[in-house]
DNA sequence: CGCGTCCTTGACACCAGTCAAGCGTTGTGG
DNA sequence: CCACAACGCTTGACTGGTGTCAAGGACGCG
């Protein structure tokens, strides 16, 4: 299996062999975390970077009343913490969904990187840029759109990046995410959730089972979540018939 | 007056005089925008990276049914697409709000800034993410706080970053927005901002009467929005009794 | 003076929140 | 093997925050 994070760093820049070979080598040694366990907590100013190889992660924060706001999710592929060294402390939290394969990668090592490998510094770049662009989609999603919209976007979504990383996913792909989870991406209550989820369902939209997505006719879903993948920026490596 | 840019980036950075000087350089010649005038639009892949020095401008997106959202204003000292030559497009659209007083500077000389003056570019980096943590934040006030913390939210983070480029401001300010951009930036309709304001006003929370904002009892009004300014990173300057 | 822009207000409708109860599955320990 | 608890999902009734529609007012500008 290729490793994801590579996949997904060939979209927003061409890496040759050695620089893939680089990055295959920081990967060596893996651990695995426990679902739903803080990788990073609020306040932390941590030493390493973490990448999540296998799982779905989340970024959080939490309001004085205890209530949760997941504000991204994880997938393979993704870093947690770039560039925290630059900012001092990390001004949110990271915890695990399912249970994730994860990898440490020393501040130093990164820096080693990004200054002797001018094409993985700028993937590295590319991929902060993205996240960033992401966070904007949400805010569209979130300040603009009904709840069921917002799921069906977060749906296609999690579809393109998932085939990013994997080949297949195409129509259907594992969705672990309980109903609070969606509630605290999509800032509505978990009974809303469901109300929605039974909606879509009803709408032949989505089909959603033992934690299995399925998407019928994905042109439908994205022309109802007004979903333009635009700004996940991953044109690079689809094919173009230019 | 000093460059507004300039004193952003020392919360990020130590500069020295000649870091200062060579970006006081960059500055020499402006540009005068007038209201409402969109500076990029969605699709472009500009050559040249924009800054604004003085007045207020927005990035937004546009919907398929001609809504808009805007994302994230700007503020004197903040840039406008430092690193879209990266991603190759904007996914996005900025435009100005008041009149504004623009530099324009090539990407060249933003890339011999980066490799020759590390200061600066690791001021720039934290720019980025800084910019990165207020779309977290404002992810967050629009998920899960009502119309009227949102609002509140919004001036005491303004309030915070103009504080961080000019020496006034603590108690007020001037805020030209109207009530549609808020309506924009907040996801509610123009109508509901126009009675949210005038429950902050009743409750003593601000003042707001042509186009000046007074806000009364600072810690209050912060309290009222759950506003923690941890997430603009501004630490470095402000006066620490350590 | 007349027009446009923005602000203000009221009545009504709807999306989503709250509260509460019940169901199915899973895992655990007696 | 079964009782039980824990967890997540589902549903209904009612409430409330916000949207929609509509009309009018204040102000600046040509």
């Amino acid at each position: 299996m290729a490793n994801p994070m590579i996949c997904k760093l060939e979209h927003g820049a061409s890496l040759t062999d050695e620089d893939k070979a680089v990055l295959e080598a920081v990967c060596a040694e893996t651990r695995r975390v426990p679902p739903r366990v803080d990788l990073i907590e609020e306040g932390e100013n941590p030493r390493f970077v973490q990448l999540v190889l296998d799982g779905f992660a989340c970024r959080y924060k939490m309001l004085s009343d205890g209530r949760r706001s997941i504000v991204a999710y994880l997938v393979p592929g993704d870093f947690c913490d770039l560039h925290v060294a630059i900012l001092g402390q990390m001004d949110h939290s990271i915890a695990t969904v399912t249970g994730c394969t994860m990898v440490q990668i020393p501040y130093d090592t990164v820096e080693k990187l990004v200054s002797r490998h001018p094409r993985i510094a700028r993937a590295l770049w590319w991929a902060t840029l993205v996240d960033e662009a992401v966070l904007r989609e949400w805010l569209v999603n979130l300040g603009r759109r009904t709840a069921a919209r917002r799921l069906a976007h977060l749906f296609c979504e999690l579809r393109v990046r998932l085939m990013s990383v994997a080949h297949d996913g195409e129509n259907g792909f594992h969705f672990p995410f309980t109903q609070e989870e969606l509630s605290h991406m999509l800032g509505v209550t978990p009974v809303h959730v469901n109300r929605v989820l039974q909606q879509l369902r009803e709408d032949g939209l989505i089909l959603l089972e033992d934690k299995m997505l399925g998407i019928p006719d994905v042109a439908r879903l994205e022309a109802f979540a007004e979903f333009d993948a635009t700004y996940l920026h991953r044109a690079r490596r689809t094919p173009e018939f230019a």
